[in-house]
DNA sequence: CCTCCATGTGTACAGTTGTTCACTTGATGT
DNA sequence: ACATCAAGTGAACAACTGTACACATGGAGG
C-alpha cells in the first residue's frame, strides 16, 4: 500500500464540484446550496456526498483550493502575453475578462464568497488575492517600472490594482456573457481605473 | 378612505426587517434565508410574512430602500463634519468606518447583495452605489479641488473611489466588531487607498 | 485466487420548508 | 353605532431536507 492513491480521476468527486459551480453559473448562491441539490445535479445519489466532503463548507473549501490554479493560469497567461510596457494594463485586463469568460463559474463564486456565509472560504479567497497582489508587486519589480516606490508603497498599489479589478467581478456577472458592447465597456473602464491607480503611484511621494 | 395610511408604525413588517438583518448580522448568508427562520426570529407566525412581502426578493428590496436611508444619512454625517480639505480623505473614511461599526448589519447586507441571488437585490445596490459615486463628484466640483478634470473623469475618479471604499467592506466583515486594532488597520490602508488615487486625479491628463 | 475496503446504492425517518385556507380582531371612516 | 377590511392567528399539507444504516461492487495487494 506504499501508494495509497486507489482513485482514478475521483469521478464523482469532482462531479459533485462541478455540479455546484454549475448551478451557482445558473444565478444560485453558493450558501443556499444543499447536499440533495447538489448531489441531484450531479446526476449521484444523496448519500454519496459524503464520501468526498463532510458538509457544503467543506465542498467550498475544496472549490477554493481548485480557484487558486484557475487565478495561476491567469497568471502564467498574463505573464507569456504582456509584451509591451505601455500597453501593460490594457492587456492584463483583456486578460482577465478573457479568463472570466471562460470560467464563469468559478469567478461568479469567488465573488460570492468574499462575503458569503462560511468564514473559512470567505478568508481562502482573500488569501488567494494576498496572494495574487504579491505576485504582481513581484512582476512589476522585476520590470522596474516603478523604482522610485518603496516595497510598502509597491504592495498597497497593487493590493489596490487587484481589489479594483475584483471589483470589476460584479460588473461582469451582472450582465450576460455574451452582451459583448457590456463587457467591453466594462474593460474599457477597467483600464482606466488602473491607468488612473498608476499615475498616481507614478506621482506617489513616500511621506504622504 | 382619503387618507389610506391606517398602519400605525407597521410594527410586524418592520419586525420582519429586523429579523432578517439580525440573523444577517449574526453570519448567515440572506440567500439562505428561509421565510418561516425570519418569522421565527422576529416572533411572528409564518403567515404574517405573506401580509407585507410576497417572498424573500420582495423582503430584500425593502431592505434595499432602507440601505439607501443608510447611505444618505452617511453623506449628510460627512458632509457636515468634513471641514478641513487636507484631512478630507482620513476624516470621511473615519466616518465611513463609523456608520459602519453603528449598522454593521445593513452594510453586511450590502456586500453580500453586491454578488447575492436576486438580480433585483443586486441591481438596486449597485445603483445606490451609483448614485453615491455621482453626489461625491458634486461635492468635490463644489470644493473645487479638482477644477482640472473635465465630469467624465471626475466621475471616473469617484467611481473608484466608492468602489475602493465597498471593498473595504469585506476586510470590515472579516473582522471582530470589537478588534479596534484590526479596524484602525483598514481604516489606515483605506485612507492611504484614496490618496493613491488622488494623487493619480491631480495628476491625470484626459488623453490617457 | 481470495480478501479488503474505498466508493457507490437504496431505503428510511424525523424535522423543516413554503404556501393555503378559514378564522379572529380591532381600529377606521361614515 | 356599525360595517369594513388590513393585519394577525392556527392548523394543515405535500414536498423537501440532512443524515444514518445496511448493503452491493469491483479493483488492488497479498
Amino acid at each position: 500500500m506504499t501508494e495509497r492513491k486507489r482513485r482514478k480521476p475521483g469521478e464523482t468527486r469532482d462531479k459533485l464540484m462541478e455540479a455546484a459551480l454549475t448551478l451557482v453559473g445558473k444565478g444560485r448562491h453558493f450558501a443556499s446550496l444543499g447536499i440533495r441539490e447538489v448531489t441531484r445535479q450531479a446526476g449521484v445519489v444523496p448519500t454519496s456526498f459524503y464520501r468526498h466532503f463532510r458538509n457544503m463548507d467543506d465542498l467550498g473549501l475544496q472549490l477554493v483550493d481548485e480557484l487558486g490554479l484557475v487565478l495561476r493560469r491567469m497568471m502564467r497567461d498574463a505573464r507569456a502575453n504582456v509584451l509591451q510596457a505601455e500597453k501593460l494594463m490594457a492587456e492584463s485586463v483583456a486578460i482577465f475578462i478573457r479568463h472570466v469568460q471562460d470560467n464563469r463559474s468559478f469567478f461568479v463564486f469567488m465573488a460570492q464568497g468574499l462575503a458569503g456565509e462560511s468564514r473559512a472560504v470567505q478568508e481562502g479567497i482573500r488569501s488567494e488575492l494576498r496572494f495574487f497582489a504579491s505576485e504582481l508587486a513581484n512582476d512589476l519589480r522585476r520590470l522596474r517600472l516603478v523604482d522610485h516606490l518603496n516595497d510598502a508603497d509597491l504592495d498597497l498599489t497593487c493590493d489596490l490594482v487587484v481589489r479594483t479589478v475584483a471589483f470589476s467581478l460584479t460588473d461582469l456577472i451582472s450582465v450576460s456573457a455574451d452582451d459583448d458592447y457590456q463587457i467591453d465597456q466594462i474593460r474599457q473602464r477597467t483600464t482606466r481605473y488602473l491607468q488612473l491607480i498608476f499615475v498616481g503611484a507614478a506621482h506617489w511621494q513616500t511621506g504622504d
